[in-house]
DNA sequence: TATGAATGAGGATTCATTCAT
DNA sequence: GATGAATGAATCCTCATTCAT
């Protein structure tokens, strides 16, 4: 058991290593043999712990999607007002801190729609599913108190518009916007949502 | 001069047939060898023509968005009423003839967010242009006659949120809805911004 | 048999044309394209008037050397005292103005010594005798005025023996010492071979 | 650490497949799978022990240099007189047992003088300064039993010029001279360096 | 005579993966 | 469990040369 709990943790580890490589490199330019390097480990003992370089970019976009997440939640969290939470929710990606994982989070959306990796479909289902139930709860506790400009929409839709927002605001982030307006657009885009 | 024109349409030969390999196979399993063969000419010519295989793909996915945005802008011509105009201009892609522009489009992205190269960076700036300009047309038009639910907003932000969203359905297609529920979220988020 | 003239003068010009590439590039980096684009002829016509492009630097090779004998001569002319003349054939090439000679030379060097190349063999048979009937020359002149340090030796071996000297001082200078300690120690070796 | 020995044992191994084959192809039809092949290992274990293909024929030009080096060494170690000592310095190098040493010198100097790589380079340096230093050595007690010729000569510019001579005797040995006519000249221009 | 598009053999190099230690 | 030397398939790309026009 806690040979197993001993093996996430190597596969962690990995994975973390992964991460300095891969901000300087492009997906196809992280070797194993680099990898090994940086992990202090040699290369046959990837092999113990993954089953190919996909499997270790998905562990290290895991592993800071998680960080990530802790992170904001924490401080939607604090944030009183609901609408508020819910322009933290779309923009905190963008605040400095998180540079980093926005270089990863390119680079697996790169791999997502390449690859037929089904882990990373499942590892995007799963992504759609807890963004739509987390930020469902958000507009419905919004709504009671502001009211939402449209009146007779249905949540569901409106929280998955929103995503599918959220995430063409992200990648054209990489190409058309600098990061502050791409904030300041959203943060629009939010208040657009509710009455005056 | 003749020979320019010949030299383009050399190009586009080898890059279309590039679109067969590509839909059966992920890109970096695409191989010069391959495509060499698939178009019947020596693998030396293609580096006449191009000069890596990324830009091959690049002409291939130019190609295949100038087919669909002429068939879809004449679509859209067709239709008078406006709303209903960019209900077309969001969904049409999902209509089954452009299925194969979906897999290569998909894969496209695929490059995007992998690469560095700056002709696709270019690409994606000048698309999102075009779409910028060509959706505010219709917003404008159909605002005259519709009244949006948001009477303050600014348009040019709802036009850039459109886009976004669009972008973000499209993504997500591949992998958390069936296309007929894409079509359907669409049109739903697009009555959305109006009054009913 | 102007025919014959023009080909000639066309030999010459597209291996003139090989001297600006070469200068920059080692010759294998030196093309047919590149080449043909530099003397703004087709590639096919490179095959007119050269058997491969051993035979386009030995073209070249061949130009300069007659350029810088020409000019070596007159000037070796102008000087009366034969000792100096002798330092003159031996230091010239160290001249600036033969700076580009000097780089191309050792090019050919290279091909000389890496290649089995039938007409360059020849190439370097003949520099070799032209040079040592030049200097015997000298030679006698020189010892008839300025006595030798060694009455008994052969003139041909002490003129073989120069030219060899002469072409070890000539390789050397490009690793182990500078141009002017170069010219320097040359002179202070000719003057050894001379009765104070 | 004897990981390190064996790797360079391996080297030296791979270095010297190398031979077989340069002493019957020119440098570059060398290729590494001829080398893989001859070596009996696999093209990628090459790279393991050399960055490229210069560096395999450099390493190899060291070993034979080495070889032949201490050889030679040995050889005038035994002869005496110190006069003979030169002659066998600048002469050993015809003797039929070093017929491979001097076809992979010559080919060694074809890189030499094409490449730019700076290990060569390197190599060339401590070349002429080893044979400088035990040149000098021998001139200098030679010189005290001999009266050389020339009584004001300065040792340092006898020993450079030497040494420039021997390096054109060796190259023009190739094109001009047989084997013994190059040993012969070599004996009379060292002895020409003696009074009577 | 001149061309330059087409070629494809050929070579360097990479790197995921294996497996004996 | 860990290793890293050895591998060789795989791939990109080059470029001398040809030949139809």
């Amino acid at each position: 058991m806690s040979s197993l709990i001993n093996k996430n943790k190597k596969r962690k580890c990995i994975a973390l290593s992964c991460k300095k490589i891969l901000l300087e490199e492009r997906i196809n330019k992280l070797t194993i043999a680099q990898l090994a390097k940086e992990a202090n480990i040699g290369k046959g003992t990837i092999y113990e712990y993954f089953e190919n370089k996909e499997d270790i970019v998905l562990e290290l976009n895991t592993l800071l999607y998680e960080n990530y997440r802790e992170n904001i939640y924490e401080k939607i969290e604090k944030e009183k007002d609901y609408r508020e939470k819910i322009k933290l929710f779309l923009t905190l990606i963008y605040e400095d801190k998180f540079n980093c994982h926005r270089k990863i989070f390119k680079k697996f959306i790169g791999i997502t729609y390449s690859s037929e990796n089904n882990s990373i479909i499942e590892f995007q289902r799963n992504w759609y599913k807890e963004n739509f139930e987390y930020l469902k709860v958000l507009i419905k506790e919004s709504s009671e108190n502001k009211r939402l400009i449209n009146n007779d929409i249905n949540v569901d839709e409106l929280v998955d518009s929103i995503i599918n927002t959220m995430l063409g605001f992200f990648l054209l982030s990489f190409f058309t916007k600098s990061i502050s307006e791409t904030q300041h657009d959203i943060k629009k885009y939010i208040n657009s949502i509710y009455k005056k």
